[in-house]
DNA sequence: TTTGGTGCTTAGAGTTACTCTCAAGTTTGA
DNA sequence: TCAAACTTGAGAGTAACTCTAAGCACCAAA
């Protein structure tokens, strides 16, 4: 059993983050001890990395409610959750693509400006000289 | 010579996101036209091409107006903008890692959902039953 | 026994980066 | 000439935190 800032430590997210993500209703099954604390299982581990996964990736608040509401209802869901992971998987596919193609343009910056400093800044006197220079790419 | 509404298709961002980046000081060279309208040019558009990369990998817009202003103070500022694309690059490098990460926990799930339809849905009685399943990985 | 640390709640203010609506002005095709 | 299609800036609205604060409970050390 973790508390709540046990499991902010080891799963890097804020306390805030996971009362916030609680009072939406993310964590169903999270218990409290006669204090009212909250008990997180290893169970709701699980539960605040999916919903962790399906918010890195942009999933709406919303959606990862609905999300978690079917799991709650039980197997008749299954065909939508699984319509759900695989829809979120593609989006994940095309941000990796994207991801990469900004990679390659700061890799193309950062020799750009290294072959700058290499020849110890000729041409330079001009503000716009440089802002020419920037466009590249 | 572009329109905003051309910018917005070629690029794939929103007018509101363009006007709003623009009010920001993202593109300080776009010129007007005598009705006040904003025509982008073919340097204009890699502002937005850079503008557009930095946002995507979480730079704060407060941090891409410092590297505008650095890029318009001219060469002496190249050491400072060098290091900023060396950290933004770094920064995106980790993402990667991330991204990759949380597709290998939507792959996962899609394989169990994925088995659990093939295997027709047995011990599906109980919606806890289906909670302890959902906790894996 | 008091003090310090941790945790709970509710409520609400603040932040970032959009996102959208709207009124007003301009241009253009039927 | 007039309606449709664009553009503009101002400003309201939104999502998802993020933080503060008040007020209370508990526990362990000094």
């Amino acid at each position: 059993m973790y508390t709540i800032k046990e499991v902010a430590e080891k799963m890097d997210v804020s306390e805030h983050t996971l009362r916030f993500w609680a009072k939406s209703g993310f964590f169903p099954f999270v218990k409290r001890d006669q204090n009212n604390i909250r008990q997180f299982s290893e169970d709701d581990l699980a539960w605040v990395k999916i919903v962790k996964c399906l918010r890195s990736v942009g999933t709406e608040n919303k959606a990862i409610k609905r999300y978690i509401d079917l799991c709650i209802i039980g197997d008749s869901t299954i065909p939508e959750r699984y319509g759900i992971i695989q829809a979120t998987k593609l989006k994940a596919e095309e941000q990796m693509k994207e991801l990469q193609k900004q990679l390659d343009l700061l890799d193309y910056k950062e020799k750009f400006y290294q072959n700058l400093i290499k020849n110890n800044l000729k041409d330079s006197w001009n503000p716009m000289n440089n802002i020419q220079l920037e466009k590249a790419l």
